[in-house]
DNA sequence: TAAGATAGACCGACCGTCGGTCTAAGGAGA
DNA sequence: TCTCCTTAGACCGACGGTCGGTCTATCTTA
C-alpha cells in the first residue's frame, strides 16, 4: 500500500476524530479500531503506534473534548459579570451551543445514552469535574463576597453542583429518548423539572429565591419543541 | 459428561449468583462466560438457554441486587419513626451493612470502581432509582405532613436526593481508593464530606439545621478507620 | 555535498480470546 | 414409545492486541 508520512501530531489527531465520528454515531464498544484505520487508510500498527489502547484512544479524546469545555467556559467565568449572572450564562451557552448543533447532538445522544456507552459519559463526567470545579468554585466565591451566596466550602459544593448539573442535563435527555405521543407533555414535564432543579439550586448555594434563572418562559418552551421534532425525525 | 437436570429456578438462580462472585472478584468485561461455566461444570447451551447475552445476565443480576435493597429499605420507611429518623435510620442501616461484610465490601469496591465496571455501578444506579424513589418520596411527604420539610415535587426531590446519595457513596468510596500514606487525614476529608452533603441535603428539604446526622461522632472515625485498614491490608 | 547511520512512522499477517450459534442427544413425563 | 424441555460442546466470526520488519526524513561525518 501506498505509504504516507505525517507529522505525528496530524496523525493522532486524525485518529481521534475518526474515534469521535465513530463513536458519537455507533458507539463506543460498537466502533472497532478496524473501522477506524479503514476509515483512515492506515495499518492496525499504526494504530498502536499512536495509542496504546482502545480505551486509551477514548481517555484521549475525552480530555480533549473536556478541555473544549473548559476553554468556551472560561471567557464566562472572567468576565465582569456578577455570580449570578455568571451561573446563567454558563447554562445559557450550553443550551445554545446544543440548539447551533442540533442536529449533531440529536444523533450524539441516541446513542450516548444506551447502556454500552456508559463509560464514555462517565469519562466525560469524572473529567469534567477534575477540570471544571476550580471555575464553579471560583463563581461561588465571587457570589459569597458579593453577599447572594452562602455556602461553608466552595470547593466541595462546586462538586456537587456539577453533579446535579450532569444529572439534570441526564434527566433531559432521557426525557428526550423515552417514547412520547404528546409534545404538550413533554414540555410540561420538562419545564417542572428545570423549576426543580432551579430551586435546589439556589437552596443549595442559599441563593436568593428566583435569581437562578435557567428557564426562560417562551425560549425554552420553543427549544424543548424544536429538540422533540428533531429527535421524532429520524429512525 | 455427566447429565445433571435441575429446576429451572435452580439452575438459573446458580448462573446468576455465579456471576455476582466473579463480577465482584474481576469485573463484568474481566469475566468470561467461560469463567462461569467452568466454575459450575456447565455447558455454553446451557447458559444461554437461561441468558440472552452477557449483558441479560448482569440485567437479572443487577435487578435481584436492586431488589434485596428494597426489600431491607422498606421496613424503615413503613416503620413508625417520624421523617428524619427515618433518613438517618437508613444511612444508619447503609453502613452496619457494611460494616458486617466487611471483607466482602473491600473486596467489591475495589473492583466496581475501575473503568471497565462503569457499567455495573450505572446499572445498579438506574435500577435503584426506579425502584426505590417512590420509598423517599414516601418519607418527604411525611415530613411535610410533619412540618418538618418544604419541597414543592416529592418525587422529583426523592429523585435528586438518591443522585446526591450516590454520589455521596461514590465520593466516599472513592476516597478510600485513593493513595494516602496518612490516615488521620483521611478521616478528616470525610468527615468534612460527609458533613457538606448533610448540610446540602438539608437545604434541599428545608430540613431543620442539624436535623440529618449521618454523621455521628466518634462512631463514624472508627468506621473510617477500619475500612482503611482493610483497604490497606490486600494487595 | 554526498554517503552512511539513526529514529521513528508505518505496515499487515498473525494470534488468542470471547460472545454467541447450532445441532445432537439425554432424560422425564405422557 | 413419543415428545418436549434441558443440557452438551463443537464451532464460528469478530475483535483487540502483538510483532517482525520496511520505508523515509533527517542528522552526522568525512
Amino acid at each position: 500500500m501506498t505509504r504516507e508520512i505525517k507529522k505525528p501530531e496530524i496523525r493522532k489527531n486524525e485518529i481521534i476524530n475518526a474515534a469521535r465520528k465513530f463513536f458519537y454515531q455507533k458507539g463506543y464498544e460498537q466502533t472497532s479500531i478496524q473501522d477506524i484505520i479503514n476509515d483512515l487508510g492506515i495499518a492496525k500498527g499504526t494504530f498502536y503506534h499512536y495509542f496504546t489502547s482502545k480505551i486509551d484512544l477514548l481517555d484521549k479524546l475525552t480530555d480533549q473534548t473536556t478541555n473544549e469545555i473548559y476553554v468556551s467556559l472560561k471567557p464566562i467565568v472572567e468576565s465582569d459579570m456578577n455570580a449570578i449572572d455568571k451561573f446563567n450564562a454558563i447554562f445559557k451557552a450550553a443550551s445554545t451551543m446544543k440548539m447551533a448543533n442540533i442536529d449533531v447532538f440529536v444523533v450524539i445522544i441516541k446513542v450516548l445514552f444506551k447502556d454500552e456507552n456508559t463509560i464514555i459519559r462517565e469519562k466525560m463526567y469524572r473529567n469534567s469535574i477534575k477540570k471544571t470545579t476550580p471555575l464553579y468554585s471560583t463563581i461561588i466565591k465571587q457570589g459569597i463576597a458579593e453577599g447572594v451566596f452562602d455556602v461553608q466550602s466552595p470547593d466541595d459544593v462546586a462538586e456537587i453542583l456539577i453533579q446535579i448539573g450532569t444529572n439534570l442535563n441526564e434527566t433531559i435527555c432521557r426525557l428526550f429518548l423515552a417514547e412520547r405521543k404528546d409534545p404538550d407533555h413533554l414540555v410540561r414535564t420538562m419545564v417542572n423539572k428545570l423549576k426543580i432543579y432551579q430551586d435546589t439550586i439556589e437552596r443549595i448555594l442559599a441563593a436568593p429565591k428566583g435569581s437562578i434563572q435557567f428557564y426562560i418562559p417562551g425560549e425554552y418552551e420553543n427549544m424543548v419543541r424544536e429538540f422533540y421534532k428533531k429527535i421524532k425525525e429520524d429512525v
